[in-house]
DNA sequence: TATTGTTATACTCTATAACTATA
DNA sequence: TATAGTTATAGAGTATAACAATA
């Protein structure tokens, strides 16, 4: 537990944070702003997967999702297939040119950030991203959508256990009223194929 | 200088931050949006100012810093009175409404950082403040300008404008065309080694 | 002619709700 | 009836451009 005074300026250095990621956002090609970008490097790193789970793993709703994913649909950077088993979902799936698109990005956002972390080290770097990894979890968890933790970054130190409560459905209809506001609904169903 | 693999998994990390700035957001009062909280919390840390000042400190456009602010005048929270010494700019300054606004948010956002961050010891908050902060302000410096960076000496290269691409103006009319887009104008003097 | 703000317009990201097509 | 995904609509945040008032 820390004190207010540490939690005023932690929460003034969230809200300053806004101008590293629009300083990010404006190296990023034309047609692939941050939001795809996301999608592709998830699909890269976790394999392929279905909409409800790629939700979860941005923690955004799945109707957010949906569009990010017929953007890049559209541009031949991923594949949308159903799924056999239930035709309901889809597989989606990276395209050689969506790899290459990932390599476009990487090489961008590399070279950005070798230019402005100049003299961060290794142990800088990986501090930064172990404790952006631990606040992201303490936040996943407890809320109302406690959307699956991606796991251990690779460059950091190891990851807390990971319970799994999905949802991040809308209201929608009525019966289950949710008196507060969460992210909405993901996925659902956290079953088998969990990981 | 860090690995390329751990830049991209700091991407990473910069992309899910997004999910703890939402769950943030949804704690903020409904007339109050993140946006404008910003606002309050800097003119209480640095006193009173002028918009282009305010635009500075957000590192956003000064348009962008006129809505917010206008948003809180509407409110009753800031008051906007003229400088008697140039009447073109304005100086903002919180108003008692504002003050009291000020604690419901801090009230708010302790409460949800203690509860999530319930774990962290000081250190551990510190921390992260600590490299959040060194973060920014290495994207900071070397926005506008191209090349100059803080290693370079003073006298040592030819570091052209090095302080002077300041600002935040948006090119508008002609003559200075600049080629690349940045966070556009804001204040004007450059922040210089603030920070 | 240059600068400070304001306003109009546009774009990104996200959420809510309603809708389809399966289960 | 419940679930997976899509689409329509709305709101917040930000940027660009054009404009008003003042230097």
């Amino acid at each position: 537990m820390a004190g207010q005074a540490q939690y005023a300026e932690l929460m003034r250095q969230f809200s300053a944070f806004g101008a590293v990621k629009r300083e990010l956002g404006r190296m990023m090609p034309a047609d692939c702003p941050s939001g795809s970008a996301a999608v592709l490097t998830l699909l890269q790193l976790h394999g392929d997967m279905r909409m409800s789970k790629l939700a979860e793993l941005l923690a955004v709703d799945i109707s957010v999702t949906s569009r990010h994913v017929a953007h890049l649909a559209e541009r031949g950077w991923i594949q949308r297939s159903r799924d056999p088993a239930d035709k309901r979902s889809r597989i989606l799936h990276l395209t050689p040119a969506g790899l290459a698109q990932i390599d476009e990005l990487s090489r961008r956002t590399t070279e950005m950030l070798a230019r402005r972390l100049s003299d961060w080290n290794d142990d800088d770097v990986g501090h930064l991203i172990r404790l952006m990894s631990r606040l992201r979890a303490d936040f996943d968890d407890g809320r109302c959508t406690p959307a699956a933790r991606p796991a251990t970054p690779p460059g950091a130190g190891p990851s807390p256990a990971a319970s799994s409560a999905p949802a991040t459905r809308t209201p929608a209809q009525a019966s289950t009223r949710t008196p507060a506001r969460a992210p909405t609904r993901t996925s659902t169903r956290t079953p088998e194929i969990t990981t």
